[in-house]
DNA sequence: ACAACGGCCA
């Protein structure tokens, strides 16, 4: 139990944060000497041509030997001797893999420890990483401390992990700053488990007493990865009253976190903590604030936040500009958007994809088709791939306004110019052709859908169910309702509501009582309309006993009716039945 | 580091 904010808030207490010394520069210094050390006397002669020859000929190797028949390359110093003088990481180990397979060299710790440094200086993770594999090769913990760093910088975080534990069982315990820079490559890569693991470990050495805020931070990010953001927000708490303060980042980790919860409050609250501590939240905090905001759909607020940056002389960036713009296409501020994309492209920012994107589903929601494709193409003549998202723009935009067949023919385009259609594609065509009369077509896609493996969306399910229910087949809605709860797909209330009067509709009787009781058992409320469109269904067919049920549970729920429901039920005594009248209005009053 | 597509009408 490593993993609880109070745990890591006792060792900050005793920490010394805030006393930092620079290991990394002690280790350079490290490598810097053992490369200054004088190894290269005897070959002093000879290096600077071998270095050239290796550096200018594409293949060396015949040449040195023919022109130096009588130089002992299996010499350690000689190799020492080029590593010194030959700048390149590269060449030098194709240098020490010819010594060792042409030459007879045998490689020594120390020369194998000078290349790997050399290897790891010039950020050479995967050479570094060959030369490990190099038969009883034990670099210096040092070596392997900065190989930690190279291999942090490069992304290969599992293998940093990888060597911290093999250090760890050495009992070399590595600078405050190396863990650090590995935290923070854990978090760039999106490997947080990782970010734990290595907390674990430096919870097991000594380093622990020495973490700082940076490393703090890390561990509020890594708690924001992980959905869990408030045990981040009790880190900062902590952190802040002991009077330290993490950065810009962790603040943006935490204002993002919050608006993907929708907690604008606490985001809110951290923008205000950041101006009380003096940090300037940057065009990445507003950025998640505005972006929160559009999402709470409070895109008013989101626009005034953003004019108050331009005004107080922020410089908005792409990403900032495309956001806006969409946040106005989706408030139909149509005049604003384009306004702001002209003065997008003014300030020196090009639309990219996204931006694109943004400004041709605006067009094809207003059913501006021209202008849509004029962007369109617009955008792929400047290199940018047309893409699933841009098409599926397109097509919802075509079936919004009714252009079903344009929709199905780009729809087609689609597969033959290799973009890959996607759940949202088949949804938007299976809705505008459902809207269009086409059930057939909607089903035949639906097929398609399943077949290619996609997830269906309840939405797509449910309106073809309906769809299938007011057309008379109820049964196939049934057959379809059955198919996909064998799926794992899990109905909306108003999806049975749809079986119940569809039945109740085509005369089933029996049927749209059992599913109306299905829906009872498992605990759902019926709809009040479910109620309703049953109840005059029942009235029409007289079938008066299913109506008295009906009603019964409908007042049960709570529900009351509608002013022409008890007008057909009175009616209804007129034609049939004293009693039956009777009963109704008796049941009506008790519970009104 | 930050951003994109649907659904609405049970």
């Amino acid at each position: 139990m490593v993993r609880t904010p109070s745990s890591i808030i006792s060792f900050i207490r005793h920490s010394s944060a805030g006393a930092r010394f620079d290991p990394a520069g002690q280790l350079r210094n490290l490598t810097t000497e053992s490369k200054d050390g004088d190894c290269g006397g005897n070959y002093r002669d000879v290096i600077n041509e071998i270095c050239l020859i290796t550096r200018r000929r594409p293949r060396w190797e015949h040449t040195l030997l023919s022109e130096f028949p009588s130089l002992n390359f299996s010499d350690p110093l000689l190799f020492h001797a080029y590593l010194k003088h030959q700048n390149n990481a590269f060449l030098s180990l194709r240098f020490f893999n010819w010594l060792c397979s042409y030459c007879g060299f045998s490689p020594d710790q120390s020369s194998c420890n000078a290349l790997f440094d050399v290897l790891v200086d010039a950020k050479a993770c995967n050479a570094a990483k060959s030369l490990l594999d190099c038969a009883g090769f034990t670099p210096e913990p040092s070596s392997l401390e900065c190989y930690i760093r190279c291999l942090s910088h490069g992304g290969m975080v599992e293998e940093a992990v990888n060597v911290f534990g093999k250090l760890k069982n050495v009992g070399f315990c590595p600078s405050l700053a190396t863990w650090n820079a590995s935290l923070s490559a854990c978090l760039k890569t999106g490997r947080t488990n990782l970010v734990w693991t290595l907390y674990e470990l430096m919870m097991a050495s000594d380093v622990i007493a020495n973490i700082d805020v940076e490393t703090i931070g890390y561990l509020i990010q890594a708690y924001c990865n992980d959905n869990k953001v408030s045990n981040g927000y009790g880190l900062l708490r902590h952190i802040l009253e002991d009077g330290l303060c993490p950065d810009n980042t962790v603040f943006n980790s935490l204002i993002s976190a919050f608006s993907r919860e929708e907690e604008y409050a606490r985001a809110s609250e951290l923008l205000h903590v950041m101006i009380a501590k003096g940090l300037a939240p940057d065009i990445f905090t507003y950025q998640e604030i505005i972006n929160g905001l559009f999402k709470r759909r409070k895109n008013l607020e989101g626009f005034r936040i953003f004019n108050d940056l331009k005004d107080r002389g922020y410089l908005p960036d792409r990403v900032m500009y495309t956001t806006i713009i969409k946040g106005l296409c989706d408030m139909e501020w149509h005049g604003e958007a384009r306004k702001l994309w002209f003065e997008m492209i003014r300030k020196g920012l090009l639309p990219n994809e996204y931006t694109y994107t943004v400004m041709i589903n605006r067009y094809c929601r207003i059913g501006d088709f021209d202008n849509a494709r004029k962007l369109y193409n617009e955008m792929c003549d400047k290199g940018y791939e047309e893409t699933t998202v841009t098409c599926n723009a397109m097509i919802s935009g075509l079936c919004f306004h009714g252009m079903t067949d344009e929709a199905q023919r780009l729809f087609e385009e689609m597969s033959q110019r290799g973009i890959v259609c996607d759940i949202i594609t088949y949804n938007s065509l299976i809705r505008g052709l459902i809207k269009k009369g086409n059930l057939i077509e909607a089903k035949k896609l639906f097929n398609e859908l399943l077949v290619q493996g996609l997830e269906p969306s309840t939405s797509s399910v449910t309106i073809l169910i309906k769809r299938l229910c007011e057309d008379g087949d109820t049964q196939e809605a049934i057959r379809l309702w059955k198919d996909m709860v064998s799926r794992n797909w899990e109905p909306m209330v108003s999806t049975y509501g749809y079986i119940v009067t569809g039945l109740c509709e085509q005369g089933s009787f029996t049927e749209a009582m059992e599913w109306l009781f299905e829906m009872l058992n498992k605990k759902l409320k019926p709809r009040k309309r479910t109620f309703e469109t049953l109840i005059q269904c029942l009235l029409k067919n007289d079938k008066l006993d299913d109506i008295l049920v009906a009603l019964d549970l409908m007042l049960t729920i709570g529900y009351t009716l509608q002013k022409n429901t008890i007008e057909s039920l009175v009616k209804k005594f007129d034609e049939k039945s004293f009693n039956f009248a009777g009963t109704c209005l008796e049941r009506i009053s008790e519970r009104n």
